[in-house]
DNA sequence: TTACTCTCTGTAGTTACTACAGGTGCAAGT
DNA sequence: ACTTGCACCTGTAGTAACTACAGAGAGTAA
């Protein structure tokens, strides 16, 4: 059991100190204990809590979703909430997936456009000399 | 040549008619002419630039690119400068489509375990029951 | 002791909007 | 003439998810 404080928190998870007092803040992270003059100490379950936030972010989740997800520990046999979250997440992502290879396939176009010396500008709005 | 309102540029472009009055804030429409009441007067140009502008942003360009994008009306006989921000944004619509894309393995393979009754949140962390 | 770093709090800034409060303008209906 | 009702005006606050800073106290090393 380690005792450790907010900065050290943070170079262990890889996340900005101020984050971390602004996860506390939102109730993603539990308010630590305290020393006597109020420095926060952290130990072992915050590396990992922290640590789970910081990857379900990186999946792109919400923290109102991680903060949901986080709340399932208290019925731990049902794994039902979870696969819900978690299934509405991935079509999220899924379309997210499509409008950006969209958006790829027209900026590759507009880039082609560009080398041929049409104004992109233009070929946005499918007019010539739109702007000008 | 009409004279319309922000509501009627609004519904025109499929825009919020306070988005307007946020891009002008901006910058990136110009502030238009006023009625003797102080009213905004908008005309083509103005629907053509905003249509402009909304379809930038769906391409994922932030206003900051969009503003330079519409600068570059000065010389419009190079393309070069487009092209720059064109491709560079690109490279940066394929980074994201590579995260997104490991995202969802990630989710996929979160949902598999799920179905086999792993915990998720443990298996994020690489724990067995890491946050009960 | 001095210097330096860390911590604390609260608040402001970021992006790209969106919405609301409180106040006019204007046209149509009664 | 009056009222209803909408559109418009301004400025400001709220959203997500941070990030940063100001001003003050705490803790450690030289």
């Amino acid at each position: 059991m380690f005792e450790i404080r907010r900065s050290e928190l943070a170079s262990r998870t890889g996340c900005n100190p101020e984050t971390i007092r602004f996860y506390e803040s939102k109730g993603v992270l539990p308010e630590p204990a305290r020393t006597a003059a109020g420095h926060r100490i952290y130990g072992p379950r915050d590396v990992q809590r922290l640590t789970f936030i910081l990857q379900t972010r990186a999946l792109g989740f919400s923290l109102a979703e991680v903060l949901e997800l986080i709340s399932l520990e208290e019925q731990p046999e049902n794994c039902n909430d979870v696969y819900t979250l978690l299934s509405k997440h991935l079509s999220n992502v899924e379309k997210r997936l499509e409008n950006l290879n969209s958006i790829k396939v027209s900026l590759e176009s507009a880039i082609v456009g560009c080398q041929n010396n049409v104004d992109v500008r233009c070929q946005f709005v499918g007019l010539e000399k739109c702007l000008t």
